[in-house]
DNA sequence: TGCCGTAAATGGTACGACCATAGCCTGGCA
DNA sequence: TGCCAGGCTATGGTCGTACCATTTACGGCA
């Protein structure tokens, strides 16, 4: 390797010298001269190559794998090594920002309605017959388990959530992909309370299986219909839930201000 | 103020310290123990009430100032201070994430355009008329813009990002707003392109002002007409973009592998 | 009263030392 | 000859001290 000569670094002369050197390592990787897996020099090297304290190295490689973009490793043949990033990556910053950001019920599921009629519609045009038949018979299995008394709501909400996940990924686009990902991610998908209630939970497994039917079938209007109604499901069982329960436990039910 | 005694924090024992550290703190701001505006003991201070080394402290901070939690100024009455999060930091991230990540320009097309059809089927039915009206005077202002000869496209991209961030707001949806931020942060939002050519400049300059003034009048098909032929420009723009000028600058537009 | 200089608090950096860990290498044992 | 154990070494993790740079506040002086 070139462990002896690395010409990536300079010294650093001005400024905050941890952000610096952050800054520079960060170029290095976009650029691709630093590709993932591969390993920087050690700390005690590069406080050598940039001609700074220990310390600012260390703080620098923080702040770099916060940003996710390396992994130290620790013992020999250990140190920084360049990681490839993730979308869990955003999906982790988003869900900190909106535990800070509360977001109105109503909104969540209308951006939520809006990315599922996309999804759907590219899914219809794009996916294997297969995939949507696979998908059907999963919808039909979150419908039989939730027929049950005592339905587990662990797997039932496991299910809910493969399901969205697979219908993202038919749809064929990976950004539409990433954004549910990062919703189911982030917030927990909200359907829990659906599932919760038993007046709702038979409707909306009902409902899902209704929407992959239509899918597999072709059928689109049909399908922007049932998801329609998921989301008329959805909105009725939150109000119902704001309403019955104040000491509700989802904490995004707090604030709704704008339901007429 | 608690500055004698703050039972916030307790000593490490086990872990990587100053995770342990960062959970601690990052836990007390989200629970609101920590609002924003406040400040945290001085790192001395902390290094006394974590009984760890002031080094480990630093490294918390700097991750904590990383996911955006925190800002540090020097100085007396310096220190670390709770900052309240924002959407940038999530844009910053994704942005970073879609550096390492190429997305085919393609992909990146439908995706903003279901956002755009989404965004402005709520913006008309609830943007009030002025603002639809400011909206389109903004738009023809951009048209006559383009219509110069040499344009500024500083200038008219600066306008552009306006419009759809205007547009976004106008939605009423904070969720969509965020998503168009971050679209325009975090890639520079691929329109600039079709500005740079000058056959395709002054017919999106056209299309957009014809899309505005759908909106102020209501007429809700014609809209997404219009944006329907939006991106089709666009993507008639890309795919000669793609062909004519193998170098071009945007880095995006390298692998497109599924223009049948 | 108003201005300026000094003191104090605090983050930023440097250096040195030591510990903990993980891979490796060597030597001894079966 | 083959395998296993124990030590060796590179490397990150932590600690402590000292000093520098910057910003605010306070008090003395004109």
């Amino acid at each position: 390797m070139n462990s002896t000569v690395l010409p990536l670094f300079s010294p650093i002369t001005f400024g905050r010298a941890s952000e610096e050197i952050v800054l520079q390592v960060e170029a290095a990787i976009v650029d691709g001269r630093l590709a993932p897996g591969e390993r920087l020099p050690s700390e005690r090297e590069m406080q050598r190559q940039f001609g700074k304290g220990r310390g600012v190295i260390r703080e620098a490689i923080k702040t770099l794998v916060q940003k996710g973009l390396l992994e130290v490793r620790k013992g020999a043949k250990g140190g920084a090594y360049v990681r490839k990033l993730d979308v869990g990556k955003v999906s982790e910053s988003l869900a900190l920002f909106l535990k800070q950001e509360p977001v109105a019920p109503e909104h969540l599921i209308e951006f939520r309605e809006s990315i599922d009629r996309a999804i759907t519609q590219l899914a219809m045009t794009r996916a294997a017959q297969e995939d949507k038949d696979e998908l059907h018979a999963k919808a039909r299995q979150l419908e039989a388990l939730l027929a049950q008394d005592d339905p587990d709501l662990t797997v039932t909400g496991e299910l809910d959530r493969e399901l969205n996940l697979m219908l993202a990924r038919m749809a064929g686009n990976p950004l539409l992909e990433w954004v549910m990902q990062a919703l189911q991610m982030g917030l927990g998908s909200s359907d829990h309370a659906l599932y919760e209630d038993p007046v709702f939970r038979e409707k909306a497994a009902a409902n899902w299986s209704d929407t992959a039917g239509a899918i597999a079938r072709g059928e689109l209007m049909q399908a922007l219909g049932f998801i329609g109604h998921h989301y008329v499901l959805l909105r009725q069982c939150v109000r119902s839930r704001s309403q019955g329960s104040p000491e509700t436990e989802i904490p995004f039910l707090a604030d709704s201000s704008e339901t007429p």
